[in-house]
RNA sequence: GCCCGGGUGGCCGAAUGGCAUAGGCGGGCGGUCUUAAAAACCGCUGUUCGAAAGAGCGUGCGGGUUCGAAUCCCGCCCCGGGCACCA
């Protein structure tokens, strides 16, 4: 048959497999002998469902896919399952402008997805899959509430919130970057309001140790660290006697310096402190406190949040006494003090503090150095011995004297050790329609009454008008909202905000464990078998918000008892994916530089799309897109099957591998072979190097193109061929499996992995670099097992060497064994 | 300002103390096939000098350590990301 008869086709050879692999449900697995072997719970962030996958799909299933293959091919039963965050609100906006209810097009863009992940013949088990907006799903997003609830992690509380005034809710801290919704973009504004929260501070501390017993990226624990913010201080109280002198005011403080205690000049209070107002009242300064505080309070929070605004404050017309010396600090109110972190108020140091330093520039108050350093610079945040402050700490290296000082203050009342966090409770409640609905009845009597288990799911009632005006959409469904009271029978209301969907993908990954489970959200057996997550796959810009949550209801879920307590964390190792670009940009409907996942397979096929998109770059980094660098990777996918095609064609009968001792080409296309096997293995087991294992697999195909594969025997040929097709399933399932069916018979998936030989791995002789004062000057073939003294005289016997030697003096000689010669000369006559 | 990444041919990248540029893309040159061209396939292609053999130079910049540095150390520059009035 002529060359040009075979002819690589992939949208034949993909349809084919793909059917196989649905048919025979291959990469289905049970629980019930999960226990047996070893397991692997391979996970890639589940999709947010619009419109249609997009080419940051394609990258993540393509990584994670692969590691799914890899996994269970070295012998581990596979988890890989597949689910959409379907609740949210771009589904809810459409719906707002359309009418078309947000499950339509939310199951819609479900269907496509569905349709285009079996096209990328991505392994799943799809027996598992599920939406979270179904509600034999959300039921146990509201029963989870409601376990939060019953202990106390989940509350109602008023607060100053942030308002998207765009999305029309309240955002959670996290969802809230540089002042702005993070979805719409809108500057938030502050609102005082009664919201639900998810007690995430109390496990702050858990959530920061224990960053150190999971494989994540650094940074990406660095990002939690920081957002978690813990400091260690003191809290000081500060007293003050001139309001009511009857009644004095204890006003504490959290300083983490409480060494510079004495350097206290003045102290200051947010504008939001609910006692500012008070505390000026009967001032000469009362009038432009007022003023003050409602600017604060109404001001752009970006702008208060620029470091490099000028200080402003106005004084409060009161003292508070520093409890260390007796001293009265004068009171301010400054909006460079924030009310959500401490205690809304501070005690200034500015000497020590750079903010301090610049308010009491502005506001000409005394600066007091109380820690010596290296020059007369102020402010001074370095560490050095106690100044001006009491005589029995003067002299103290601060960081003694900071234990001291706070030893002073706990015998004296007037302080103690503490801690603070950054990290604030997780604000879950959204006055939008598209989200579980938060199953609390609200009764005139018996306050917050949860709704019983039995009565789950409360179902997210259909509506007329999905548009929000300040409130929930729900609260127009008035049916629904009016119910009796689970407790006392009389009549009461349904909450009608629903959740945050960060919640729904906070558990997610527990659901696929048990996802038939209808008596329970998952059966805490069967979670031990697979949790946690052997490898988690998505993108960094979850860094916080989805990650960080996912810890904290793991925890909380481990504490309530409803997971073995030796799961903790969620995610054993976490892998984060880079962008795909174009041109160096995002791709984005408004630049018209999209590259869409379904032309791209229809045109080149899943395989070509899946590898290009690995082969690109290393895949944690940002690759940017090119259209000839697909066709390179098609080209290459052709090469592979149309050679195997012919050879299991033109080179049959013979026993794989074969090495006949007359063709020398033999043992060089083996050694290659072993070569990339070993190469392969080591840069998926070790790091996500998928792009260089690809890069291996094309050299060792290289090496047998029929130019170059020279005498070599069939035999050796097809071994080096059905090697490469099993290295690259992982990457190119369908044209690796069907090479393989051709040259073998067998199903590639039901193979082993293949494992490199020692013995091709090590050669009889090696090629020995031959240096002079480290530069290379000749090259030879040395035996591998030869002596220093051996490598030494095969440098010296070299023509080329001995040239740039002669005539100098021979310093000495480096060798290292199997790799180089470098013979280090002074000239005879040193060169001018 | 602080904390992470990163900077290597025309382009994406490989190499983490030992042959710099594996693999791919693109352009150029040469070849196979063809009546011819295109396509496809094969070979060469960092740069300077040189007819060639070969030599010099070359991993953001400047120093240093080392027999030997893209790799380690010190000081800069640039790009990307995160945090930032958090007391």
């Amino acid at each position: 048959m002529p060359a040009a008869d075979y002819h690589y086709d992939p949208a034949e050879i993909e349809p084919r497999w793909q059917r196989v692999w649905a048919d025979e449900g291959t990469w289905e697995v049970d629980n019930d002998d999960a226990g047996e072997g070893p397991t692997s719970y391979v996970l890639e962030m589940l999709p947010y469902p619009s419109g249609e996958p997009h080419i940051g799909h394609l990258k993540v299933y393509s990584v994670g896919d692969a590691v799914a293959h890899f996994h269970r091919r070295t012998g581990r039963r596979v988890l890989h399952p597949m689910g959409y965050d379907a609740f949210g609100l771009p589904a809810e906006n459409h719906a707002i402008k359309t009418g078309q209810h947000p499950r339509d097009s939310t199951d819609a863009a479900i269907k496509e997805f569905q349709r285009q992940f079996r096209r990328w013949g991505v392994s799943i088990d799809w027996t598992r899959e599920f939406g979270t907006h179904e509600p034999r799903v959300y039921r146990w997003t509201q029963w989870i509430f409601l376990q939060l609830f019953k202990h106390g992690l989940a509350y109602q509380k008023e607060a100053a919130v942030n308002w998207d005034p765009v999305e029309e809710t309240v955002l959670a801290n996290e969802q809230v970057v540089d002042g702005r919704g993070e979805r719409s973009g809108a500057l938030v504004e502050v609102r005082q309001l009664k919201q639900w929260f998810f007690r995430i501070t109390d496990y702050a501390d858990r959530l920061l140790s224990e960053l150190d017993s999971i494989r994540w990226p650094e940074h990406v624990k660095t990002m939690q660290r920081n957002w978690i913010g813990r400091s260690e201080g003191a809290e000081v109280v500060f007293r003050n006697e001139d309001l009511d002198p009857a009644h004095p005011i204890d006003y504490a403080v959290f300083t983490t310096r409480p060494d510079t205690l004495f350097g206290a000049t003045f102290f200051v209070m947010a504008p939001e402190h609910p006692d500012v107002l008070r505390l000026a009242a009967g001032t000469e300064h009362e009038d432009e406190v007022r003023a003050y505080v409602n600017h604060s309070l109404t001001a752009d929070k970006t702008m208060r949040g620029d470091v490099d605004k000028p200080k402003t404050g106005v004084p409060l017309g009161r003292t508070v006494t520093n409890p260390v010396n007796g001293k009265q600090l004068p009171m301010y109110v400054a909006d460079y003090v924030l009310m959500e972190y401490g205690t809304g108020a501070i005690m200034a140091v500015p000497a020590h503090d750079d903010r301090d330093f610049a308010f009491a520039q502005a506001f000409d108050l005394p600066i007091t150095r109380v820690i010596e350093g290296p020059d007369d610079v102020l402010p001074y945040s370095g560490d050095g011995p106690l100044m001006n402050s009491a005589a029995e700490f003067d002299g103290l290296h601060n960081r003694a004297a900071l234990e001291a000082i706070v030893q002073w203050l706990e015998r004296e009342g007037k302080g103690h050790l503490s801690v603070n966090y950054r990290l604030r409770d997780w604000l879950i409640s959204r006055q939008r329609y598209w989200g579980t609905p938060i199953p609390i009845i609200h009764c005139p009597t018996c306050g917050a009454v949860p709704v019983p288990d039995a009565d789950l799911p409360v179902v997210l009632p259909d509506v007329e008008d999905y548009k929000p005006r300040g409130r929930s959409p729900l609260a127009a469904a008035e049916d629904w909202v009016r119910v009796d009271c689970p407790q006392c029978g009389g009549a009461a209301k349904r909450e009608t905000d629903t959740m945050d969907t960060f919640v729904d993908s906070s558990w997610y990954f527990l659901r696929y464990c048990d996802a038939a489970n209808d008596e329970a959200a998952w059966d805490p057996a069967v979670v031990a078998r697979w949790m946690p997550v052997d490898q988690y796959i998505g993108g960094v810009e979850h860094a916080i918000l989805h990650l960080l949550y996912a810890r904290f209801f793991t925890k909380a879920l481990a504490d309530l008892g409803h997971l073995p307590a030796e799961i903790q964390e969620p995610f054993a190792a976490l892998f984060t994916q880079g962008m795909i670009l174009r041109d160096g940009e995002k791709m984005s409907k408004n630049r018209g530089n999209v590259v869409s996942p379904k032309t791209l397979v229809e045109r080149y096929g899943a395989d070509t799309a899946r590898s290009y998109i690995l082969f690109i770059g290393p895949p944690d980094q940002d690759a940017d897109w090119s259209d000839s660098g697909v066709e390179g990777m098609q080209r290459f996918l052709g090469r592979l099957w149309r050679m195997s095609a012919e050879a299991a064609d033109e080179l049959p009968d013979h026993p794989v591998p074969e090495i006949d001792p007359a063709r020398p080409d033999d043992e060089r296309i083996m050694r290659k072979a072993h070569w990339a096997i070993d190469k392969v293995t080591s840069n998926m087991s070790e790091r996500f190097n998928f792009n260089t294992a690809i890069a291996a697999v094309m050299e060792l195909l290289n090496e047998v193109t029929p130019a170059k594969r020279g005498a070599a025997s069939p035999g050796a040929v097809r071994f080096v061929l059905s090697s490469a097709a099993s290295l690259l399933f992982p990457f190119a399932p369908h044209v690796s499996a069907d090479a393989y069916h051709l040259l073998t018979g067998e199903r590639v998936w039901e193979q082993p992995w293949p494992s490199a030989d020692r013995e091709f791995l090590e050669t009889p002789t090696f090629e020995l670099v031959l240096q002079v004062n480290g530069k290379v000057r000749d090259r030879v073939q040395a035996p591998s097992q030869a002596s220093r003294e051996e490598l030494v005289a095969l440098a010296h016997g070299s023509e080329r060497m001995t040239q740039f030697i002669d005539g100098s003096e021979v310093v000495k000689e480096i060798v290292v064994p199997g790799k180089l010669v470098n013979v280090v000369i002074r000239p005879a006559r040193s060169a001018v």
